[in-house]
DNA sequence: AGCGTGACGAGTA
DNA sequence: ATACTCGCCACGC
């Protein structure tokens, strides 16, 4: 896929390679991500995300528990309403609470339809 | 070398 | 649901 930035290491490549085929209106844990990669752990994961994510849609990649990004729910928010990402019944939700990712339904395994996992 | 810290995760209280 | 602990791995001091 997209080469460019050559600056970054090869693990950060493939973070963000990933990051990018997550499709929209679906999310991928950053445990999940280093597990497809094989290699790291979420830390690692979330450092590159740190790093280098502005150069992904970051949003697609989230925490396990399903909390939008601190500082940039407002921006998450507005990209998941506009993809279609399942988030979580608000029902009771005060303006204080931020609604939460529906983890169950959002999370993406990594495979697609007619297309191999990987190598 | 040790120690703290972090866009993590799972378990326990 | 929140708070805390521990395991994890890379970085910086």
């Amino acid at each position: 896929m997209s080469e460019d930035l050559p600056d970054l290491p090869a693990y950060a490549e493939r973070v963000l390679d990933v990051a990018e085929l997550v499709p929209p209106g679906r999310v991928m844990t950053y445990g999940d991500v280093a597990e497809w990669l094989g290699e790291g752990g979420p830390r690692q994961v979330g450092r590159v995300m740190a790093l280098y994510g502005g150069a992904v849609p970051w949003w697609r990649v989230v925490r396990a528990d399903g909390i939008l990004l601190p500082g940039h729910e407002v921006e998450a928010l507005g990209r998941y309403r506009e993809e279609g990402t399942p988030l979580r019944a608000a029902a009771r939700q005060a303006d204080d609470h931020v609604p939460r990712l529906d983890m169950r339904r959002a999370r993406w395994d990594g495979s697609v339809h007619g297309q191999d996992a990987h190598t």
